[in-house]
DNA sequence: TTGAAAGCGCTAACAG
DNA sequence: CTGTTAGCGCTTTCAA
């Protein structure tokens, strides 16, 4: 194209363009709810890499499971995508067939997901750290907040870290009671719900909580406010994630660097789409990403006011 | 298309179709921030009218003003999408004729876009009530927390109720002190570092603060909170938005129904695209939104404890 | 009513 | 190396 084509206003037709070439320059990026801190970070380095790349980006929210179906039975299928980013997502194994055979290269955030190149955080790792992190503080009595298993599909995540903080807690030598293991469903709301009724009994009450991700800690951190629990003091927190509002909390956290696992993830995907699915040159099926321990002042070693249960 | 043919995992390409019909079925969604609550959320409630309709959602995420020229100057002029979906934009006479010789359908939100429709909420109207809630509670040292003038051109909003602040004050015959009217970036961390600073002084401290936002009012209920002052005794605190994390701060707050403000414009957008570009068809070109105030424990009349400068 | 044919605006392969 | 032409897979129009 010609520079007084571009000055005349003449825009090519990306629909035609499409359908002689069979390229569409648009990448859909499929994640659970946009609406969690994680998944708008992650989203936000991907629209980046994707922007620089000349790329469009279609997005497809599950909202829940709300969406689930429609987007891998329909929408995924209408091959006016170049490639799908797919986060938090678990496929069986019909779904799995069916994307592929749709001949969409696919990278996964997050996963396992069988038979497609996969970037992911240690999970187990991370829960092992984090709660190693409350145990070499000198906490015994260590309860952990993960994920709800409803959403099991797409957060196979949250049981990797509660593996990760039996794992840890076995290995200490420590206890693990049934009261000290929660679910919420990653909302700091719920969380917080959880987390009263968790310290409501001071008999049978926690020094310190693990919660799987930084907005669960918020809620956890504003219910041990409200029930006049000091923090460190009488109740340690600690997160996951990286969120800017632990900043201002003082929260302790194992940071996860969404950003740039959007942003890995694309040029992942870009590399595939543009050497036409040749795995080979996207790099390794399953790449780790970095993760860093945070310590602020939501963790320290037990204080516990006299009177009350203690290690 | 027949039942059979869907069967055989046959499905229609949407390049061919686009380019014979000229139809995309294809809404782009352009926002300054998807990792602000309220666009996360006016996005989500888009998504769903956009996939009940059997949409695609291209997203273009400014992130700030970062991608903001190659969105308008490149990619909205791609002729892909039938319409598009205009959140808290401001464009200049340039960039909305480019728009609209495109031929793109679009609707705003937050406007006014001259020339376009568009739905919002009286932001002015919004600021009164907030400040007016104050006020009948007993505050005469009420001091505002606005949005950042650097992103005047995204953020036209912030101006409306810093408006209805000061009219607010002026009506009740109360005090503007320019020490009372803070500018943040829309951030709970930048609201905390400037209500920090605004609070220090226990002279010049106002017994209430008015945020634009309810992520900011979290900020500036930290930092309260972080000095020892007590909420709503010392200090009481209201924002705008309907944040679900609102309920377990107790913060008072005007809520948007961002959800709401996201599936209506795409109702309007879609009539629009649908009926060819007949403006009469979609509803008025100005349609105000609703909003509620929800009254919690961050606002109370004013208690200043003994030795405090009072009203 | 049903069916054939002519584009939509590009890309890619081919011939000159 | 440049210029021409045949599709890409639909929608829509026109003839039967």
């Amino acid at each position: 194209m010609t520079a007084a084509a571009s000055e005349l206003g003449f825009v090519m037709s990306y629909h035609a363009s499409s359908l002689a070439s069979g390229r569409s320059h648009n990448i859909g990026v499929v994640l659970p709810f946009v609406n969690r801190w994680y998944f708008a970070t992650l989203l936000e380095g991907a629209n980046s890499a994707l922007m620089d790349a000349g790329y469009d980006l279609t997005l497809y929210d599950f909202q829940g499971d709300r969406y689930r179906e429609s987007v891998l039975g329909d929408f995924l299928l209408r091959k006016r995508l170049d490639g799908v980013l797919a986060v938090s997502l678990q496929l069986n194994a019909h779904e799995t067939e069916q994307i592929l055979a749709a001949g969409i290269p696919v990278v996964g955030v997050g996963g396992p997901l069988p038979g497609i190149p996969t970037l992911r955080i240690d999970d187990v790792e991370v829960g092992r750290r984090a709660t190693n992190h409350l145990i070499s503080l000198g906490h015994t009595r260590v309860a952990h907040l993960g994920g709800e298993h409803e959403y099991g599909r797409n957060f196979e995540i949250s049981s990797g870290r509660r593996a990760g903080y039996e794992d840890a807690m076995a290995a200490a030598g420590l206890p693990l009671r049934e009261a000290w293991s929660l679910i919420s469903d990653y909302s700091a709301n719920d969380a917080y719900k959880e987390t009263k009724q968790l310290l409501a009994d001071a008999e049978e009450r926690p020094t310190a909580i693990f919660c799987a991700s930084d907005e669960m800690a918020f809620g956890a951190m504003l219910a041990a406010r409200d029930l006049g629990l000091r923090i460190p003091e009488e109740l340690s927190v600690i997160g996951v994630d990286g969120h800017e509002m632990g900043e201002i909390l003082g929260l302790t956290t194992i940071d996860q660097f969404p950003r740039s696992q959007g942003t890995r993830a694309v040029e992942r995907l870009l590399a595939l789409v543009q050497d036409d699915g040749d795995a080979a040159a996207a790099g390794p099926a399953d790449e780790l990403m970095e993760t860093r321990l945070v310590v602020r002042s939501s963790t320290s070693a037990p204080r516990i006011p006299a009177g009350q249960p203690g290690a």
